[in-house]
DNA sequence: TTGAAAGCGCTAACAG
DNA sequence: CTGTTAGCGCTTTCAA
């Protein structure tokens, strides 16, 4: 997208017009609205020569361009994108549905997203969910009233799953959390592997009681991490103790702090513990230290996501990072290429995840 | 807003159609989109009345709105709001403008925006500026071409004074960064006395030698705070030492990180350290016990805001809690207040603030 | 209680 | 290169 577009934001017909006379014809307080035919008749143009020269053709005499310039800046014109929206029967917005957007885990994809979008001329509209299928489903339902083009989705595969009969002719893209076989295009990581890759981190420093702090059920990515923790165990001939799995239903600091004390209280209690976000790793530092034990002397501890606090803490995480920026921007290219064609057969993508060993681990 | 509403996202037209009659005119793969007219033709009425019925208008017979409604129903129709948004002329998208999204001060004042907007009928579209007034700008140009109703900022004052003369006659409030001066309706704290609070608090407990590490003077905020520090410290019959207030450009862990640590290597390091806020306040530990400070047996240290992570640090931190849930749902009603009335005088408003005593002070 | 009809402001054939 | 014109799909007078 290098030639200025009419949908380019920067692209900004008479923005830069500071000119009283923006206001020429204001009643008091309220600028009366200019449309594209005061543009026209000012130019003294038709209004189908205005529309070219906003939308940059080049089919104008440079003349003539110059001449609807100039009414466009001394008018202080705008274009009504909600005409111009009905008009080309697209609304230039893209949804973001995160179940909660205080994680700072979704901080990056998102930025990730919104910076693919503006760049091709569309705007971002985040949603929190909740993760609540209800709420879920009232921002599909944009899609479908052409409020958006299209959506990304990081809301649990169960919520998305609710919904899925009806949702299969949307445009839209999961991200991070989706379920390979269920026909959406998605981007995410292989969620088996890095757990594994966490375990034998673990296991290569000479763990073998290692604990599993997992989320709930609803996550399917709690469900790959969880077999791949297992199976990673049991490659080592380990058989892990079903008491040393755990499954929150919150990602918060105080759910991990609250796991791992309460893993502590065990009676052989494990020596390393690994949890599925570093949200629940930072609170399960907390924990451990509360009840008195040193990390990572005592217990180590594995986080996921590596978000920006994990290298600021108190030991520093070890954790698996996920590319989220790359994530971000890789769903956000994928729901472009499906609104360019709708036919357009977009396939699954997993991005390259990667042990980061800091001091907790 | 209790009586169905066309702008409630949770009243669906049709929404819960299944039947595969909602695609009953599909060609392969696109479903065919379904207009008024169609309901209309179907329902053996005129599409005045569909739009009656859609709009909840009182005036049509029940019988009459039954058949509409199973229309409705049967075809799968949903409203085309682009449509709808320009025959009314309103977008009933809410614009919320943050410097950094990736900042956790600022999850709960969106939500409470949020929450107010959708129960309004309005959506929200979170703007990550960077605090760059060319991005803001191009924000701010949203609402002159209708893409939006209303937007509520919480950019450094220093960006919305960069646009501020073309700015007064758009319907937007400023939230927690504003001037009071400039005739935009704001929504925020009081700033100087909550730093002086915070002061107190400290002086309470014996300090005398107090730091500031304060954000760079883009913010006004900085500005309130710094004022709130000097004078609380005048007032207590101290001339503090110009070497202990430190300006940052970031407000990251690491920034705060960093000035702790500069502060201690000091020929007479201060005993408490003062940080505009909480994230800073967190590399301000960090810091500290990187240079082997104990907080607060060392040093004491006082943050601001009370984001939630706050209370989950080791050791939990002393802040000044500001009401960001209430901060976020009073700048969307003051806007909201300014959208159903062009000419309404809305007040700038002030919250309260509260000290959280915790122990890192 | 209902319908006919006039646009909202714009883009895109189509014709010149 | 430029103008005329027909809508996009909806809401809203105005009349009946």
């Amino acid at each position: 997208m290098s030639r200025p577009s009419p949908h380019d934001p920067h692209h900004l017909a008479g923005a830069s017009s500071n000119s009283p006379s923006s206001r020429s014809r204001a009643s008091p307080g309220v600028s009366k609205d200019i449309s594209i035919d005061d543009v026209a008749e000012q130019a003294g143009v038709s209004v189908a020569t205005v529309s070219r020269v906003l939308n940059g053709h080049s089919n104008v005499r440079a003349e003539t361009r110059e001449r609807v310039l100039a009414a466009i800046e001394t008018s202080g014109y705008r274009v009504n994108e909600l005409a111009r929206n009905l008009r080309t029967a697209e609304s230039r917005l893209l949804l973001t549905m995160v179940p909660n957007f205080g994680n700072p885990f979704y901080a990056d994809i998102v930025r990730g997203i919104d910076s693919v979008a503006r760049q091709h001329g569309y705007f971002m509209l985040l949603c929190d969910t909740g993760a609540d299928p209800g709420r879920e489903r009232s921002y599909f339902e944009m899609l479908r009233r052409r409020r958006a083009d299209g959506a990304i989705c990081l809301d649990p595969a169960a919520a998305q799953q609710a919904l899925s009969e009806e949702l299969h002719t949307l445009p839209w893209v999961a991200c991070c959390e989706f379920d390979a076989d269920v026909g959406v295009p998605y981007v995410g990581i292989d969620n088996y592997r890095a757990a594994g890759d966490a375990v034998l981190h673990l296991l290569s420093r000479g763990h073998t009681r290692i604990a599993l702090i997992n989320s709930g059920d609803g996550y399917l990515y709690a469900q790959q991490r969880e077999r791949g923790y297992q199976d990673a165990l049991h490659n080592a001939g380990i058989a892990p103790d079903p008491r040393w799995r755990m499954h929150l239903d919150s990602l918060d600091y105080e759910a991990g702090a609250f796991a791992a004390a309460s893993l502590m209280a065990q009676a052989d209690p494990p020596t390393a513990i690994f949890a599925v976000s570093d949200t629940l790793a930072i609170g399960v530092i907390k924990g451990l230290r509360s009840v008195g034990k040193r990390v990572p002397d005592d217990v180590a501890v594995v986080g996921f996501d590596d978000i920006s606090l994990a290298a600021q803490i108190d030991p520093p995480l070890t954790t698996i990072a996920q590319p989220m920026r790359e994530l971000g921007e890789t769903a956000a290219r994928q729901l472009l290429k499906r609104l360019a064609n709708r036919s357009a057969n977009v396939p699954g993508v997993l991005l390259p995840h990667r042990l980061i060993v800091r001091g907790s681990a």
